[in-house]
DNA sequence: AATAGACTTCAACGGTCGTTCAATAACTGG
DNA sequence: CCAGTTATTGAACGACCGTTGAAGTCTATT
């Protein structure tokens, strides 16, 4: 065994990713995460300090690595592109890719992270401070990346057209079934590679549609 | 008061609608919803027979009126174009409309339940079930419309422009806030007018986007 | 080996949960 | 007005919740 054996929190933080992925924060006991970490159950407490802290604690670890490498791919497309802006397509690659990336080739504990992250995003209890807290930074980035791609376009429509944009990439990754229900298993909610050869041209041909539709109106 | 009493399963299908949507089923306690109707507990167990019951019939009773409403304005817009497929534009005018309608002009209530149904629409372990019973059959529709006004665009590709739509459309109904923060105040959830105008053009962009780019492939 | 500190265990706390049931009240058709 | 149904009340049930604190174990340093 090459691998050093998992700490108990990071044990914690696997069973707690993993089940407050499927049920939400008020669907999931602490009986439950601890149960499936193998660990005691007031060791939440002492590591975490409750259950909340262990919510954000789940958000923030995989967080902090997602925003890092979707900035580095950020930087490589505008010095890619230089002088002249990256190109929406490219700023969006570097949105998504690394999401992709991390679900086709990384272990289940992206799976879980990305449903989860999906959840909260979506939450009005959640979505607000959770989510700002750990991407806001990282999100006005692209933002600011997807106005220079767009020249002309007004700052109330890329603004817009980022939550598109991040609602349709938020519902593909929650992976509820629904598409394979509804396209009778022609398509299937965890095609990975599905999502990548569509998710793209859709949100960049939107976001084109988007910007021209506006331009005449401000 | 023209207006007739609210019967108790009115008051309790209400207030349910209301607090669910803002903390989801296991944040939401059977007392808060009869505290906020001002009827007894026991009336949701004599009603409705148990909180998933409640819960069920909350998605279903406002479902039923939009999917009389969507296929209305479909089955018009099909026949205003007959004999040629109605426009991927109006299809999803019809399928959009309906719901930006209801909020701007109807009671807060639908406010509620849309907020409600993106919550829904993106749980792993209630999107599956619950959407698929009372919507599949209208989307289904819906689909098959889009088709038909994307000649050549091959039906994967459709299902899942379908997904990031509804994806789009999800998010800004939960109305969590967080654009307004991202914008700095530039932008508000709440603005229906805003949604109008942008969501249409940017799917309707998008799965054109999406069809070209797929068309080669197969 | 002794000691200090970090970690883990166990049992229990008060509180809230969804559900149930017998009783009472309100309504309705005769 | 009465009988029979429907609706409402109030209290209680057992189960599970997040959190706590005291006691025990392990580890590293002296």
């Amino acid at each position: 065994m090459a691998r050093a054996k998992r700490s108990t929190k990071e044990k914690l933080l696997d069973a707690a990713e993993k089940r407050f992925a499927r049920r939400g924060f008020h669907g999931t006991s602490l009986r439950e995460i601890t149960g499936e970490a193998g660990v005691d159950l007031a060791l939440v407490n002492y590591h975490f300090g409750g259950k909340k802290p262990l919510f954000a604690a789940v958000l923030e670890r995989r967080g902090a690595v997602l925003n890092e490498e979707r900035l580095r791919r950020l930087t490589e497309v505008r010095r890619a592109a230089a002088p002249r802006p990256a190109s929406t397509e490219a700023v969006i690659g570097a949105f998504f890719d690394p999401i992709l990336d991390f679900l086709a080739h990384a272990g289940p504990g992206w799976h879980s992270y990305f449903s989860l992250l999906a959840w909260v995003n979506n939450s009005p209890e959640w979505g607000r401070r959770l989510m700002s807290k750990t991407f806001n930074a990282t999100v006005r980035e692209f933002i600011g990346a997807l106005m220079e791609s767009l020249p002309g376009a007004a700052p109330e429509d890329v603004f817009w057209g980022y939550n598109f944009l991040t609602g349709a990439l938020t519902l593909s990754l929650a992976e509820t079934g629904r598409l394979d229900i509804l396209s009778s298993g022609l398509c299937r909610s965890t095609d990975v590679a599905a999502i990548r050869a569509r998710l793209g041209p859709f949100v960049a041909a939107g976001l084109r549609g988007l910007a021209q539709a506006g331009t005449p109106r401000g």
